[in-house]
RNA sequence: GGAGGGAUGGCAGAGCGGACGAAUGCACGGCUCUUGAAAAGCCGCGAGACCUCGGUCUCCGUGGGUUCGAAUCCCACUCCCUCCGCCA
């Protein structure tokens, strides 16, 4: 959530950062008014506590005194303005959550140089790569989940008897697959963030201090019994790591990557990108997260973005970069990069990772603060997070650029080491 | 699953109804001594909110309760540790 005394010290400023956003202006003026019930709310309790608990100090020196009957006395004024103290309690207690709740659901302000835009269509390419697009064969023009079928390595059918549709199967080299681009990640990224496997069922305020709790309850998966949700993200567990934490600036950045199960309702999207890998129920993804001063911020947002690409380059994908405009903003990025991969068999480019810089407005919930070396007082860390990369989609795109004439698919390089040296998977006899 | 023990500041750890936001140690910051460093000594040092900048309030795992007054007593929950059982 956003600092509140901003809304207090400059409603403008967050009317017109979150204008851009499409937010009404009268919802934060509504915050504004909030906020001054809260505060006078909570001073007529201050008040009224700071009486009880002189009328207290006072009883027990009456006792010491053996004045029983001014204890009694004194005793009965306390109680009498306790009783006042408890209902001003009850009130600044019920304006108090309202805030709270709004506060909760109300977007991160975008950060000044994210474009402006109202919805997808407005974000920005900023690059392609290759600059001059590939030219791509009849053989590449056929979609993933036909390649899979024909090869044996994709069986959707046999996923839905499983779990139903949007649940994939993989099996032999498409298994395989999976676990070599894992691999190939994980290593790529282990010259500076340590590697972490968390676990994939949280707790309710695990998934609050991302913002996927309240407002995105239906896209969740959710275990009544334990009451534990299943992470949609690796960016659940990881934010969470350090909640509560309080760091020496010394420490700064902290950059963690791990590779773990996705899993998504997709209750939005009923009947949209049904067929194959395009939208799926669970899939893998390694998940680049850091820890940071506001400082340190912008350089890492680069350095993720960085090693996103340098990932899809080596495996050879087409692919261009986006830069959000404030619009398509998740709740709770300033500033978001996607990634998305030209997929020549479905002739769709598909988002295969997001890179979001998250200001202080997660580690506010989560209260992940840092003591800066020169002293002053705990300061709120940011955190970025970023697929590196999601691997249904890669899955796809690599099978889709990798088919020849003869029905056999290449894989790049790259992954050679992590595939038992082939790059070839050829159709069964 | 059963039986016990525990949760207090950045860390360790005392306190178990009244001047306790909390002893002490470590860590940290400043100073003295020293050619410099170490050691020693002195001083300072939790977090958050409000505010008339003097103060007021909140926070001792979480949520309730008892009381004029709760870190301290009661209830529930969560987590951690030890032992037993089960298990990959």
């Amino acid at each position: 959530m956003i600092d509140i005394r901003l809304v207090r010290d400059d409603a403008a400023r967050v009317q017109a950062a979150l204008g851009r956003r499409g937010i009404d202006a009268a919802e934060v003026e509504g915050l504004a008014e909030l906020d001054r019930q809260v505060r006078a709310a909570a001073r007529r309790r201050d008040d009224l506590r700071a009486e009880v608990k002189a009328l207290s100090r006072q009883v027990a020196e009456a006792r010491r005194a053996g004045d029983d009957a001014r204890a009694a006395e004194l005793t009965g004024a306390s109680r009498a303005v306790g009783e006042q103290q408890a209902a001003a309690d009850r009130e600044a207690e019920v304006v108090a959550e309202e805030l709270r709740s709004r506060l909760l659901v109300l977007p991160n302000l975008p950060a000044p140089d994210a474009p402006d835009g109202l919805g997808p269509e407005d974000n920005v390419v900023v690059r392609t790569w290759p600059e001059v697009p590939p030219t791509y064969g009849d053989a590449q023009r056929v979609p993933h989940w036909e390649v899979g079928a024909a090869l044996g390595i994709l069986d959707m059918e046999r996923g839905a008897k499983l779990s139903g549709s949007m649940f994939p199967l993989y099996r032999g080299m498409g298994a395989r697959l999976l676990r070599a681009l894992t691999a190939f990640a994980l290593d790529h990224h282990a010259d500076a963030f340590e590697e972490v496997r968390p676990p994939t069922l949280v707790r309710t305020e695990t998934m609050q201090s991302t913002g996927h709790l309240p407002k995105f309850v239906d896209e969740a998966y959710h275990l009544e019994r334990d009451d534990l949700w299943a992470i949609p993200t690796a960016e659940v567990p990881l934010t969470s790591m350090l909640r509560g934490d309080l760091l020496e600036e010394a420490s700064l950045p902290v950059r963690l990557t791990a590779a773990t199960a996705c899993f998504r309702r997709e209750a939005g999207s009923a009947g949209r990108d049904t067929r194959g890998l395009l939208r799926v129920h669970e899939f893998d993804k390694v998940e680049l997260f850091a820890y940071s001063t506001e400082a340190q911020a912008p350089a890492l947002l680069g350095d993720m973005v960085q090693r996103a690409e340098s990932l899809l380059a080596e495996l050879g994908l087409h692919y261009r970069v986006l830069d959000l405009c404030t619009g398509d903003l998740g709740l709770s990025a300033a500033r978001t990069f996607d990634l998305e991969v030209y997929a020549p068999g479905v002739d769709q480019w598909l988002e295969v990772s997001s890179v979001s810089w998250c200001t202080d407005y997660q580690a506010r919930r989560a209260s992940i603060r840092y003591r800066p070396t020169d002293g002053g007082g705990p300061v709120l860390v940011h955190t970025l997070n970023g697929s590196a990369l999601a691997w249904a989609r890669i899955w796809a795109a690599l099978v889709e650029t990798g088919r020849r004439s003869d029905g056999s698919v290449v894989l790049p390089e790259a992954l050679a080491p992590y595939l038992g040296g082939t790059t070839v998977i050829t159709p069964p006899a």
